[in-house]
DNA sequence: TGCACCGATGTTTTT
DNA sequence: CATCGGTGCA
């Protein structure tokens, strides 16, 4: 046997040397996932398993990186023609090769949430909608969550309760803009973050040789964190795996914090009912962290509901309780968090990586960042605004867009007249209009600016005519070129840079230096293509690359710093020492994420998450008062410190009354109360505000106990879906009123509920959508 | 068309 | 507080 399998205890042995067939990991915290991961790869291409037919799909490309390099170590060379990535790398690669019977250029560009945004403002705009009820954002959301539940404009059109729901929601016009987005998405060559997971469905869907081709390919799929994958990604996995059935997906329902762009926890709880013959595996030693820790954390993820139950348990030692602080705001929550990493670093002769800060929101990184400063520890920010989503950035690569593929309306828009160049908004939308009245590109009607009838003066013209000579010259160039010379040549000859350097205050130094930086990064990408002899388009790879980064994957400069990141992209990461700030009732659990006991369980997830990163010590810190948009506002302790179990905790600063002991968890029990009467009086803009909320948010309850597996409900959307609604309950709803539900049929997204209603009428409406409250049970 | 200034508005979380 | 979009003037 080989020799690292030794290094493994027998529940990870046990899945790692399962080769075949569908099998479910449900892996803790810290419990070796990555190592069993790792591992049964290795394994599988000890057995004689070519490496060109396993995937594996991880969270971050910084996990699959990682991941290989381990898995190098062991096997040596063969581990680069493994498959592994993340699901919008992977399928962005594999779109690249076979977009073309999609009918997509295979360098079409990728949209970021920024493009995408932008994109839906004009549409919205050259409507003439009311930018105040349809808000781009809320917009955004939608679309990419009919996206997700492969929702698309076809079907949206097909289905009445969506388009009610829309309507309902003073948005009747939803549909059009949809259309309309997907057209000039489709027309400039883009696919956006959702297309990438959406256009690979259609891929298979529609042409069933390619499915054979991947699913002949990859023979064996991995797929990490399982639990956070959403519907569309869920069916590619189906799709790949169905052949072989060679799938093994690894995940722990408790650390399910994507429900927000998607994510489906279902997709874990039902996997079982996938396949035949699933062989589960549980690992529930805990490696990583004390047994205070783990305590803790257990504790806390016991008031959830909607669980898979496990005991996580360590063998580690009992370390230190977990250590509540309460201070008075966030800059004194910062002070006290730099000068605990101070203090603990020289009695412990720790290093500055023993130390990350976790918040709910990158905005409260500031105070962190105030405090440490002063203290002179270094730190980096993880995550927030990206390097590549900064405005300077964004504006040179908007260029190498255009080089690359002239369709690309928002790289256009976005350069077309910066630096000045005397093409104004006027103009702009004029183009567009032709633009839209030709089905041509905007490029393209530029281009033929001479040939077609628009009412643009000649100076303009002379200037539009100008900008194409500008971008075509760099075309020419960029087909001998490699991309950082092309880069460095840009960003000279269009002015960008004598653009940067007019501005001479510290942040236009600064905006200068990251032009630099960039600039360095594409230098390093293209050497490391040359090494690599695969020379490809090095100014599309890099491109890909820098859509699809996120801030964990880089990891520059001195390595020995604080970390301070978000909950959310701290997942998956281990710390020594770990502070979670802003332990503060409508923070964290956050304001928004309240209404509904499925958001609350997220947010528990969330603090779980948080808490399990921990090895040596954790800390939760809360204020009386903070700054929050300016002003400073009262705070109140957050209700889960009061979930953990008094054995675990050390409160060293007695802890503030709250104000409302009312809100405790067990008040969600059965049917939830009326939740109004809880809150503050609301004003008529707040209750505006309210009528505007995403529609598909409803009052749910869930099942008391969710025992098994075996036992949960089918169903596609955990925000969504009410698997406590029974024929015979009383419900409301938002605009029909009371009724009693008749009839349930369908899972998932399509469940359905007829509801006789007290007007008389009897309707047929979508769960996934409806805005439903549960008066009274059937049993009541 | 471009720039300077103003007020409104908003913050979860990310590929 | 910071960003964005709108307005008004050169």
């Amino acid at each position: 046997m080989e020799k690292y399998l030794s290094q493994l205890n027998d529940a990870q042995l046990e899945p790692t040397i399962q080769v075949n067939g569908p099998m479910i990991i449900i892996a803790g915290a810290g419990s070796g996932k990555t190592r069993v991961l790792t591992y049964r790869i290795a394994y599988l291409l000890s057995k004689g398993i070519d490496a060109f037919n396993i995937l594996a799909l991880t969270f971050t490309n910084k996990a699959a990186k990682e991941m290989k390099g381990r898995i190098a170590d062991i096997v040596g060379d063969e581990a680069k023609n493994l498959w592994m990535g993340t699901f919008h790398s992977v399928f962005a690669k594999i779109l690249r090769f076979e977009g073309h019977h999609l009918g997509y250029p295979s360098n079409f560009t990728i949209y970021d949430t920024q493009d995408s945004q932008k994109l839906m403002g004009a549409i919205i705009r050259e409507m003439g909608l009311d930018k105040d009820i349809y808000k781009t954002k809320q917009v955004y959301s939608r679309i990419s969550s009919y996206k997700n539940s492969l929702v698309t404009v076809k079907a949206y059109f097909k289905n009445p309760e969506l388009m009610e729901a829309d309507a309902m929601a003073r948005r009747p016009r939803m549909g059009e803009i949809y259309k309309e987005y997907v057209d000039r998405c489709f027309k400039a060559g883009a696919m956006d973050f959702d297309d990438l997971l959406l256009r690979t469905n259609e891929l298979l869907t529609r042409f069933p040789n390619v499915l054979a081709q991947y699913q002949d390919k990859f023979r064996y799929i991995l797929v990490d964190e399982y639990q956070d994958t959403n519907h569309s990604q869920y069916l590619i996995v189906r799709a790949l795996a169905d052949r072989f059935q060679n799938i093994c997906v690894v995940g722990d329902d408790a650390q399910s914090i994507y429900a927000f762009r998607g994510a489906n926890i279902n997709n874990i709880l039902n996997f079982q009912k996938d396949y035949d013959d699933v062989k589960m595996f549980r690992l529930e030693q805990n490696y990583r962290s004390t047994k205070n820790i783990v305590g803790a954390a257990n504790s806390v993820i016991e008031h959830n509901k909607t669980k898979i139950d496990k005991i996580v348990w360590t063998a580690n030692v009992e370390g230190e309780k977990v250590i509540v602080h309460r201070a008075m705001t966030d800059a004194d929550e910062g002070r006290y968090v730099a000068s605990t990493i101070w203090e603990t670093k020289m009695n412990n002769q720790l290093d500055n990586s023993d130390f990350a800060v976790l918040y709910r929101t990158n905005a409260q990184s500031r105070a962190i960042e105030d405090a440490l400063r002063k203290r002179d520890l270094p730190y980096r920010i993880y995550g927030g605004l990206s390097f590549y989503q900064r405005k300077e950035i964004k504006d040179v690569t908007a260029y190498l867009r255009l080089i690359l593929n002239s369709a690309d309306e928002e790289a256009l828009k976005r350069i077309i007249n910066y630096p000045a160049r005397g093409i104004g908004q006027t103009t702009l939308d004029r183009l567009v209009v032709a633009a839209n009245a030709t089905g041509k590109t905007i490029y393209d009607v530029i281009k033929e600016i001479d040939s077609i009838s628009i009412n643009i003066n000649n100076g303009t013209k002379n200037k539009l005519r100008d900008f194409i000579t500008l971008i075509e010259s760099y075309k020419v160039m960029n087909k001998t070129a490699n991309a950082f010379d092309l880069a460095e040549h840009v960003s000279k000859t269009s002015g960008l840079v004598k653009e940067l350097g007019k501005d001479g205050t510290p942040e236009g130094v600064t905006k200068m230096d990251n032009v630099q930086e960039l600039l360095n990064g594409i230098k390093d990408f293209v050497e490391g293509q040359i090494e690599l002899a695969d020379a490809g388009d090095s100014l599309a790879e890099f491109l890909e690359d820098v859509a699809l980064a996120t801030d964990l994957d880089g990891d520059k400069g001195d390595p020995n710093h604080v970390a301070l990141m978000s909950i959310h992209m701290a997942k998956g990461l281990e710390f020594g020492h770990v502070f979670i700030v802003g332990m503060e009732e409508d923070l964290f659990p956050s304001a928004m994420s309240m209404n509904t006991r499925s958001e609350l369980e997220e947010e528990r997830r969330l603090f779980y998450v948080a808490l399990t990163r921990a090895e040596q010590q954790a800390y939760l810190t809360y204020t009386l008062s903070r700054y929050r948009w300016g002003k400073l506002i009262d705070a109140e302790p957050s209700r889960f410190i009061e979930e953990i179990d008094d054995e675990f905790v050390n409160i060293v600063t007695p802890l503030k009354e709250r104000h409302n002991p009312m809100l405790d968890a067990s008040i969600f029990d059965d049917v939830e109360p009326n939740k109004v009467r809880f809150k503050k009086p609301k004003t008529a803009k707040l209750q505006k505000k309210e009528a505007m909320k995403k529609p598909e948010k409803f009052i749910i309850s869930t099942p008391k106990k969710l025992k098994r597996v075996k036992h949960a409900k089918v169903s596609d959307d955990s925000n969504a879906v009410d698997s406590k609604l029974t024929v015979g309950n009383t419900v409301n709803h938002q605009r029909f009123g009371r009724g009693q539900v008749i009839k349930l049929e369908g899972t998932g997204a399509d469940a359905k509920a007829e509801i006789k209603f007290q007007n008389g009428d009897t309707k047929n409406l979508l769960l996934r959508f409806a805005k439903l409250e549960i008066l009274r049970t059937k049993h009541d």
